[in-house]
RNA sequence: GUCUCCUUCGUCUAGGGGUCUAGGACACCGCCCUUUCACGGCGGCAACACGGGUUCAAAUCCCGUAGGAGAUGCCA
């Protein structure tokens, strides 16, 4: 089977999440069958789409490695052929001259509402087959009688009555392509053999069902996707927290993680979860797609990104981790080289890329700010422990993880205490709070002066209060 | 309003007439591990929207009802 499938966004704004699950069917799809994975940049809203949104949704594809094939076609350099469509159409009787005014066509809807009646085009022009003056939209002639049925490749087979179908504009007034004629146009002419999207265009499917055959052409397969509502079960929109691609780009999620969740998301291959690109490729099949809609679960989400930083290699997820660091000068040799000597512990804690930085601030300076519960941990027997503490690392020959925590263990029974007593007030000497990798890996990796230097503070800290 | 579609644990889903006292994953709860928080291991809670059929047998097929979504643009 030769497969030839396009994704086509408007760049009228950010890449919504939804779109990008539509991407990525369509490359698994094209990658599953060996065929072509198109793009197309439907810009003929011109007053909404920019260069910048264009450029951004390039950047996502990108980011998630969904290549495309050939070099992008940009809908709006191809208005002619278009129009050049619309009008032998017209020569051919399939589509005719209309000149009712937008607001006689107001008019008339609102009354066929009040009425309680079908409120679509009434056919008034459809004899109209001469160019009048001015003004004139170009509206298909569309059948008034029959059945049309879609045997879709996720919904299956669903029909309408033609009669439900109106004579819709294909070139308005202004003689600019609306979205029907130029998406079957370019489809058409691109050799797209499967067209896969969201669902939100299922019903559209019908009447651009009526412009192939008034073209004569072959009527591609068509998939409709579900589209991802929220929580909530309303569509997904930055009421949620995050519907863009760009968002979950910067709330810190690997595109690894992005790219398993949305599969997941309306898909599934048993009891497979975690899925990588190249079984995804394999296993890929559009009848699989669930045709129900799915919701977004971020905490989903949150588990598979961090499985995926655990399996990326420390080298890896510290350059993706990079931007998220938030310090005014970039850091020193030797602060990365610290970073990269607790990463093991430190991915294994973190659920996103934010989590990540966040934490990894331990190695690059003392703590600016310290959590309230540490203070549980600065009482007057605290303060002396740290300081009994403080004399062993000084002493100490050997910072080894293993040793000093034999060493502190040695305090503790000395002074009588449970090991978490001293573990947790150096804890939150060291951090400024009580959760962080092992308080030994940290004095291992930070280092003796260091160390004592940070210790050294609390004590200072708390003993005036 | 009209048309089209959807409906299995809280969420994502497996399931395509008997193997279903409905499986997995996330979340949640408990236990273990443990210097904290996590990770990990073990265990638990939890669903076939409702009502009728068809059938020896229905989560699976059919018809209604309810709920939800989309379309109904000279937007895409």
């Amino acid at each position: 089977m030769s497969v030839v499938v396009r994704f086509a966004p408007s760049p009228t704004g950010v890449l919504h999440i939804g779109s990008v699950r539509t991407a990525l069917f369509n490359w698994l799809f094209a990658r599953h069958h060996g065929g072509k994975f198109l793009l197309r940049i439907e810009d003929t809203d011109r007053l909404r789409s920019t260069a910048e949104n264009a450029r951004s949704i390039l950047e996502i594809l990108n980011w998630l490695e969904l290549d495309w094939d050939g070099e992008p076609v940009v809908q709006s350099s191809r208005i002619e052929r278009h129009k050049e469509v619309a009008n032998e159409l017209v020569r051919s009787g399939k589509a005719f001259y209309c000149t009712c005014s937008p607001e006689e066509l107001a008019v008339k809807k609102e009354a066929a509402i009040k009425a309680g009646k079908s409120h679509k085009y009434d056919g008034k022009c459809r004899e109209q087959v001469v160019r009048p003056f001015e003004n004139a939209v170009i509206r298909l002639r569309a059948e008034t009688c029959g059945v049309t049925i879609l045997d879709d490749l996720v919904q299956e087979r669903v029909s309408t009555e033609n009669a439900q179908l109106d004579d819709l504009v294909l070139l308005r007034s202004d003689e600019t392509p609306t979205y029907m004629l130029s998406v079957v146009v370019d489809d058409h002419d691109m050799g797209v053999t499967h067209v896969l999207r969201g669902d939100d265009h299922l019903t559209n499917t019908f009447r651009q069902i009526q412009i192939y055959k008034a073209c004569g052409w072959d009527i591609p397969q068509f998939g409709h996707i579900p589209l991802i509502y929220g929580p909530d079960g309303a569509k997904l929109s930055k009421r949620h927290g995050a519907a863009s691609a760009q968002d979950y780009m910067q709330l810190g999620y690997l595109p690894e993680a992005i790219f398993n969740y949305l599969l997941r998301l309306g898909w599934s291959h048993g009891d497979s979860e975690i899925i990588s690109r190249s079984e995804a490729v394999e296993w890929f099949d559009i009848t699989g797609v669930g045709k129900s809609p799915a919701r977004f679960d971020m905490a989903k989400l949150q588990n598979l990104n961090a499985h995926y930083m655990k399996m990326k290699d420390d080298q890896a997820i510290f350059e993706c981790m990079s931007p998220f660091l938030e310090t005014e000068e970039s850091i020193t040799d030797s602060q990365k080289n610290d970073i990269l000597r607790g990463m093991k512990s430190l991915k294994g804690r973190s659920r996103t890329l934010v989590d990540l930085a966040e934490s990894a601030k331990i190695y690059i300076s003392a703590p600016k700010v310290f959590d309230d519960a540490c203070s549980k941990y600065a009482t007057n027997e605290h303060l002396s422990l740290l300081q009994d503490f403080v004399n062993i690392v000084e002493a100490a020959d050997n910072l080894q993880e293993s040793s000093m925590l034999e060493a502190t263990k040695i305090l503790a029974s000395e002074r009588s205490v449970k090991l978490v007593e001293i573990a947790q007030a150096v804890r939150g000497a060291l951090c400024g709070k009580l959760a962080s990798p092992s308080v030994f890996e940290i004095i291992e990796i930070i280092g003796k002066s260091e160390t004592i230097a940070r210790v050294r503070s609390f004590i200072k800290k708390y003993s005036t209060i």
